[in-house]
DNA sequence: GGCGTCTTTGACGGAACTCTGACGCCTCCG
DNA sequence: CGGAGGCGTCAGAGTTCCGTCAAAGACGCC
């Protein structure tokens, strides 16, 4: 399903926002402020983003800033000011699209499913979805691990931090970036969690865990994938 | 250079369009009817295209139909409607963006940026950079060495004096910005870290490590890295 | 509200890495 | 010919980093 974090101020904007989504199964997320929304952002990962510039604690551009410093997600942003330098701003600091107050919902909806669009992944493009080592197998697409014909069950933050360096197959991800990727981008030095799920990991994947072929540590620097 | 297709019925559009995408460095293919359009789409591959639905010879949507069925290069929508359902029925049709005329061109100008931007690919993804020699090559973007065949581990400060060098190839660098630069602006006469390191290095790498190839000293000055 | 699962936190031993000093070699120069 | 400075090599000390375990805390589900 697809996610929405929706931030706004005003109640009735964000009220009719979440009810006209819901109604079409988006699942929705609300904040009202820009460090709410940022919090939110991180928490939950969201699939497009709904950002109304007039907010009560910081400037709507540097919401998107803050957002754009580790994200690609469709920025759509609200705006009651017309004005053609607003929008500019706005769009190059990183916002996809710009609608002005009053909007109408079916236009905005439409913009909504385009940013969406654009931002699929190309079908049959990384269909390299399947990763296999000659112990187990890596199903990115299904999220399943398959390994000596049974599937292994994975924890929610096991499986995203198996994905990250899947999808970065013998380049080395820094312990920093694997942080942020995972846990958000707040974090980036909390190196005991890496510690405590590579060691799941390995427990769950590897062979012989104390001694890894395919989780590979690079002390002082960060982990390695390898078939 | 990024190159735009424009395609309007009307002249006068056409020209002040050309005339601001030129200024600002776009190359410019231009299309006054639908036909013409998805023939120079096919030719030229456009980084995004600009297109204006009244056309003379088939309905706007068609194009993007045309155009949708085997790229999806960014589609910027002109038009002078601006009922809410043409809107919607473009953007659903693929369009990315949809603009009223008469339009702004700072404006324009900016969606056709934020167009351009989304679909460009993620930095660093799969453009890892590699530099040979006929001994060992070394992957920046990966933080790999590989040494007949086999991968060398470095360790951190290792890599990054590495790192240094190789982006520097063929010239000197000073024993100062070396010092600088791996262990930080408040060193710079250390000379043995340098001298300790550096013999890690050829030991890890070089063939005959007691006649370097590679490492080149040059006495008093610094250090050069030779393919 | 109780239970099970998942995440977070802390502590510890061991491994890896960085730093340091000593020594010998070479080159340059008086 | 002898001394000085710069460099390469080696090995050990000190520090940081990592793997492991266990337990507490948070969360969702029944």
């Amino acid at each position: 399903m697809t996610r929405v974090l929706v931030i706004d101020d005003e109640p009735q904007i964000v009220r009719a926002l979440v009810i006209n989504l819901k109604a079409r199964h988006y699942e929705v997320d609300a904040a009202h402020d820009g460090a709410g929304a940022l919090q939110l952002a991180a928490a939950r990962h969201p699939d497009v983003v709904v950002l109304d510039l007039g907010l009560p604690d910081m400037d709507g551009v540097e919401v998107i800033r803050g957002l754009r410093g580790w994200t690609r997600v469709p920025i759509l942003v609200l705006s009651a000011r017309h004005s053609s330098d607003e929008k500019v701003e706005a769009l190059d600091a990183g916002a996809d699209d710009y609608v002005t107050k009053p909007f109408g919902m079916d236009e905005l909806l439409a913009r909504l499913r385009a940013a969406v669009r654009r931002a699929e992944p190309v079908p049959g493009d990384g269909d390299d979805v399947i990763v296999e080592t000659e112990r187990f197998t890596v199903d990115l697409a299904a999220k399943k691990v398959n390994r000596d014909g049974r599937d292994v069950r994975l924890t929610p933050t096991e499986w995203h931090l198996l994905e990250v360096l899947v999808r970065n197959t013998g380049r080395l991800v820094s312990q920093k970036q694997l942080l942020q990727e995972v846990w958000g981008p707040s974090y980036g030095t909390e190196t005991n969690y890496l510690r405590v799920y590579m060691a799941q990991l390995r427990r769950k994947l590897e062979a012989d865990p104390a001694h890894p072929r395919h989780f590979i540590t690079e002390p002082g620097m960060g982990y390695r994938f390898e078939k």
